[in-house]
DNA sequence: TATCCGATATCGGAAACCCGATATAAGCTA
DNA sequence: TAGCTTATATCGGGTTTCCGATATCGGATA
């Protein structure tokens, strides 16, 4: 998947508007690892570049209306490509 | 997510043995985007080479203990990432 | 056997991704 | 104000991912 981190980054950002630090936090706690500075920042300078994120003045990231879109259509080809979600999910769960 | 490809290919290999050409056009159908040779054919080979695949005498390729457990990995590290993708799903559908 | 054709495989390179190191900004305490 | 600390941002580069172009293989057909 193209754009990975960018689709995550989104989708948080869509449930509460976020800061770069708390970004790094809640990416740490999914993944247990935090990205880099390196990493967090170049991806929400770009996504704002797009005009997909706005900032306000305490540096707090939120989606603008084609960020939601932008999201939305993510999601769709996210659940296209993984069409057999749940068949997926059971495979860990009966274990 | 690093290996992205990697994980897709594993799962669908791990529901049924397939060869390069029916992964190409599964991929096709999910993503709907058919990969290139030079993209398929080498991650084949390199799961192959990491012990995670097994090919028998018509190029057809089956998941290894070895790669089933790699999968179940995978799809854990895909889960804890996810952990809020019935959320995600829920946000397509009630459009 | 000779020829064709699709599947398989390899190669070099372009782009994306992510990092560590470093620099700047901004708030807090003294 | 000076100094400290944390968040934010930039930079250069190493690795991975993926591609198109180009072989090579192997079965089918004549």
């Amino acid at each position: 998947m193209k754009g990975f981190l960018n689709f995550l980054i989104l989708w948080l950002i869509s449930k509460k508007s976020m800061t770069g630090a708390e970004i790094a936090i809640e990416l740490e706690k999914r993944k247990g690892h935090k990205p880099s500075p390196g990493t967090i920042y170049p991806v929400l300078k770009d996504l704002k570049d797009k005009g997909l994120l706005s900032v306000d003045k305490n540096k707090r990231y939120s989606l603008t209306k084609r960020g939601q879109k932008q999201l939305e259509a993510h999601i769709n080809t996210f659940f296209e490509t993984f069409c057999d979600i749940d068949e997926m999910r059971s495979c860990i769960c009966k274990k």
